[in-house]
DNA sequence: GTCCCTGCAAACGTTTTGCACACAG
DNA sequence: CTGTGTGCAAAACGTTTGCAGGGAC
């Protein structure tokens, strides 16, 4: 597939100085950013990029379906650039480091649907991750 | 099981009428409410009832592990009553409703779990409920 | 009587919005 | 040139906290 960037203009995107910088920022990202450290590392490369600026344009793009929004359990809205593959999560409860995984859907009885239209489904391993279990391991 | 308020007071909670309030709208709830909803619910029971207070007891029955708590894509907490039984969610994207099914857990494979300890499995089955798939139907 | 819980209001962190200016097309 | 994106600051939202008074045990 194009590049985000690519894409965006493509699709009659207005590309401004700092729409670029946010969204190489996600592309360049495999963990799942929130906004405000989004907005750090957008103004580390281009010093004149404003907070709202990041939210309206995060907003965008999730509109645009080019990046899903999910609610880490810390409250902050996270943002993940993969769109391309179906994949689900793998969280570390600890340090909130979440990778992204591929297994299997699991299926939902059709006596459990209640009449409901199955759209997708969201799977979430919660874990710990090796450096958070090296943290808390009994001290020798 | 007992009922709630009866497992609190064993544990040497001390039973105020708020408390007890908030206790019941949760234990008389199968839907998964927001901490503003437990507070209208509440209020429209016993008026003397603070904001504050809810958000207090909620934390401290979360923390007793009486309640979970959960995190809805519109950025609100959502309190979840069922601790009794494993289960898994079902969300109405349109009205934001959310009920409880059963259905197999997912399995990670062992080369997607990049050295994490597994705790546990959230899955949330996205689909619409038949009110608005009805309220959505092309109209005749 | 003691200590914990309560209400109130202010503080907090995140996200959204209103407005005049600036720049991509 | 025009329309849309921008920065700034203020507001909105859900939640937490500090404090003095009150009620459960």
């Amino acid at each position: 597939m194009e590049p985000l960037v690519v894409r965006l203009r493509n699709r009659g995107w207005r590309l401004t100085a700092q729409r670029r910088v946010i969204a190489e920022v996600m592309a360049g990202e495999h963990v799942h950013l929130a906004a405000d450290e989004v907005f750090d590392r957008a103004r580390a490369v281009l010093p004149e990029v404003s907070r709202a600026t990041v939210y309206n344009t995060l907003n965008e793009l999730v509109g645009m379906g080019e990046l899903l929004e999910m609610t880490h359990a810390d409250g902050r809205k996270r943002y993940d650039p993969n769109v391309e593959e179906r994949h689900h999560h793998l969280l570390c409860v600890d340090c909130g480091r979440m990778l992204d995984v591929t297994a299997d859907d699991p299926s939902l009885p059709d006596d459990q649907r209640h009449g409901f239209e199955l759209l997708g489904i969201e799977v979430t391993f919660r874990a710990r991750c090796p450096a958070c279990v090296r943290a808390t391991a009994t001290p020798s």
